[in-house]
DNA sequence: CAGTGGTCTAGACCACGCC
DNA sequence: GCGTGGTCTAGACCACTGG
């Protein structure tokens, strides 16, 4: 770290981002995989050249972000893909009950095609770029709950199509299989009405009214890998959000 | 500060949550009001007999939590309800065209009512408590975007009924007729159809679909204040939620 | 009991805003 | 130039975990 101290009053960069940066690389060239202890603060900080708590504050911003999770007395882990609360952090839909049990999947279509305009624009392709698109129903149990199409660029996600199956959990198959963390995503929402699809999937009337989720999603270098459109049914369900 | 030092191992509470606390009293009871510069951090320090690093401690989580607004070289401000892009930390309609405009509204009717059951068990109301019930419409320029009814324990907010004319912005005006703030809220987001009355004040047809929101929202204590149910056109404009 | 992260302190220097 | 918050360091002690 101290060879690249900063030309003073250009550029400032403070070190502890420096320092962050350095450790997100380990996350993002899979170095650190997801569920892993990493060194400890005083082992990084002597590695680095910088003292423990330029470190600490590295972790602490790695650790808001939902990067690492930190256990007093055991260490500091890289976090999993959509584990335990963090499964939640990515959906927003909960029953009415309270309940927060995860829907079921069942895949309807899968396979590459040309991307559209929508989705040249979202992920940053060009003209004609092969996407793989996956379109499937989920489900509390036997209850349709919405429809939803996913679409990755073919690039980024090479062999998509040799998937034996697809999982109901793909944020951590991203992971596991291309080494790619969603580390954030932005949604819009519309209401909407069903059309003859989407009223044959989740077996409603047409025009009944669907909340439309549009869902992009970026990986550790806020590149965008995923965009998701959903329609949802919201009888016994809804979206939940936290405003702070 | 140091005579409440805690009993060694027993509900141990780290020295900065407390001189947080201490300072977020200083907002609830209104000895610091929006907008204003508060004393230093070694000032800070000084008067509580704690080092100027918990202090920070304490600042800085405040600030992650916009109750302050610190800025380098000049000081540490209370931060103002909606002000700038606070404006929208509780505002999340956005037009599809990217315009980030702020709607106009129009009172539909404001008086007291007895709290229903979805209020009393929301607001944590007795059976027939009064409230203030708040109908308006809320329009970019002349176009309609929603109709919304806001719900306000008469006991919190007394002398509410005697408001000349109620404003844009309700949450700057508790801040600055009652002294409470809101620190955070929580939505339910549904699509459902418009009723006779929706289409009416919304100029669409019935059954047209809408956004139907329902928040309730929270004092830097963590009552619920406030709650308001929204229905929504989503023709231009969409609701954005960032999922980090 | 050793090792980890969490808290607290004290002091130095830096970047920024303002006069 | 001065005062502010922002960064960085070094060291001490505390709370938690697991062997």
């Amino acid at each position: 770290m101290t060879e690249t101290l900063q030309a003073k009053a250009l550029t400032f960069r403070p070190l502890y981002l420096q320092v962050k940066e350095s450790l997100v690389r380990r996350l993002i060239n899979g170095s650190w995989q997801p569920g892993q202890l990493i060194p400890s603060e005083m082992e990084l900080a002597r590695e680095l050249g910088v003292s423990q708590g330029t470190v600490r504050k590295a972790l602490d911003t790695m650790t808001a972000e939902n990067l690492l999770i930190r256990r007093q007395g055991r260490g500091t882990f890289v976090a999993e893909p959509e584990e335990g609360r963090l499964l939640f952090q990515f959906f927003r839909l909960v029953q009415d009950n309270g309940g927060r049990s995860f829907p079921s999947s069942r895949i309807l279509r899968s396979g590459p095609e040309k991307a559209n305009r929508q989705e040249m624009e979202t992920l940053g392709l060009v003209r004609d770029a092969t996407v793989w698109r996956i379109e499937r129903i989920r489900m509390f149990g036997k209850e349709p709950l919405l429809v939803e199409t996913i679409t990755l660029p073919a690039a980024r996600f090479p062999g998509f199509d040799t998937i034996e199956e697809i999982p109901n959990n793909v944020y951590r198959l991203y992971s596991q299989r291309w080494g790619i963390t969603i580390g954030a995503a932005s949604e819009k929402l519309k209401a909407t009405g069903a059309d003859l699809r989407d009223a044959r999937h989740l077996g409603c009337r047409p025009g009944m009214p669907l909340l439309h989720i549009s869902r992009v999603a970026f990986d550790l270098e806020q590149n965008p890998v995923e965009l998701r459109v959903s329609r949802c049914l919201t009888e016994k369900t809804h979206y939940r959000s936290e405003l702070r």
